[in-house]
DNA sequence: GCATAATAGTTTCAATCCGCAACTCATTGG
DNA sequence: CCAATGAGTTGCGGATTGAAACTATTATGC
């Protein structure tokens, strides 16, 4: 039997060692992250995919399938019924930071002053605070205070 | 003369009420994040650009003029020359947190138990901790624990 | 100061990908 | 039974991509 990591795409990475390009791999075309928000904010079903997103039924099928390869989806029977749903994952659950760092750079950039736009909110309805990268002992950190370390 | 933002692409968006779905709109395919992830590590020339990713000329010059006209680069004369360099701009610098949830989320579930990845560390050499999103109070945020308001 | 190399693209062309629309097939509701 | 909905599949034309060759403008070595 042959023995591929269920992980890889075809054979092989755009770049093998950085894990930002391993990640675009996975999930960094055009739909998967949307497909990913949506399963987020409560869709199960192909069509609601569809509607939600509004992309070719084609290309949904698709994209359903190498989430649930990459692990990110799971393909399950509905509790009430015979039909089947899609669920995220553990592993496509924790793109939960991935999609808010995207949305509030968005929120931030892609909107002109006085647009409106819907908003994420907690349980309570309070408005999700910006996430800031800090490092060990709490300082902020940015492009200008870090650096990628290559493998040795 | 013509008026139009430098923001929009074309001339609409996929999901225009959706920052998420605006940012992908912006740099959600395939190269445009792996420029900036190099932008960032100090790549600043057309050619350095081309080794440190891979990509075809042709897509690359398309994929620089983009992040251009979308803010996110820009061109300038480099300080000991004539020679043109790409720099990021203050919204190019802000998709740090973006490239951050993208690198910390492959390195927790694209690569194998045991194999090695370049790591991000900060000025004293420490690795960057993981990222996670809390709310006004301080809980940890997640999936569960949040939904998307729609704009009303 | 001339040859050579590197930089920064542009062009061409084939292959791939994508979106749209039409079609299938199963299930469900009346 | 009939219509409607869900979940795809298929076919096809147009857009996007990738590889390679080509051009033009700087640098560099001798």
């Amino acid at each position: 039997m042959s023995r591929t990591t269920l992980r890889a795409p075809s054979p092989d990475w755009t770049d093998p060692d950085c894990p930002v390009a391993r990640t675009l791999d996975l999930v960094g075309d055009r739909w998967s992250l949307l497909v990913v928000r949506d399963a987020m904010d409560g869709a199960r079903s192909f069509t609601e995919f569809q509607r939600r997103t509004g992309i070719a039924r084609n290309i949904l099928t698709d994209r359903l399938r190498k989430l649930i390869a990459h692990g990110v989806l799971a393909q399950r029977t509905a509790p009430s019924g015979r039909r089947q749903e899609y669920v995220l994952t553990d592993v496509g659950r924790d793109l939960f930071p991935v999609i808010l760092t995207l949305r509030q750079w968005g929120e931030r950039h892609a909107f002109a002053p006085g647009e409106t736009h819907s908003t994420l909110v907690d349980q309570h309805g309070a408005p999700v605070p910006e996430i800031a990268p800090t490092g060990a002992d709490g300082a902020l950190l940015d492009t200008d205070t870090t650096h990628v370390q290559k493998t040795r």
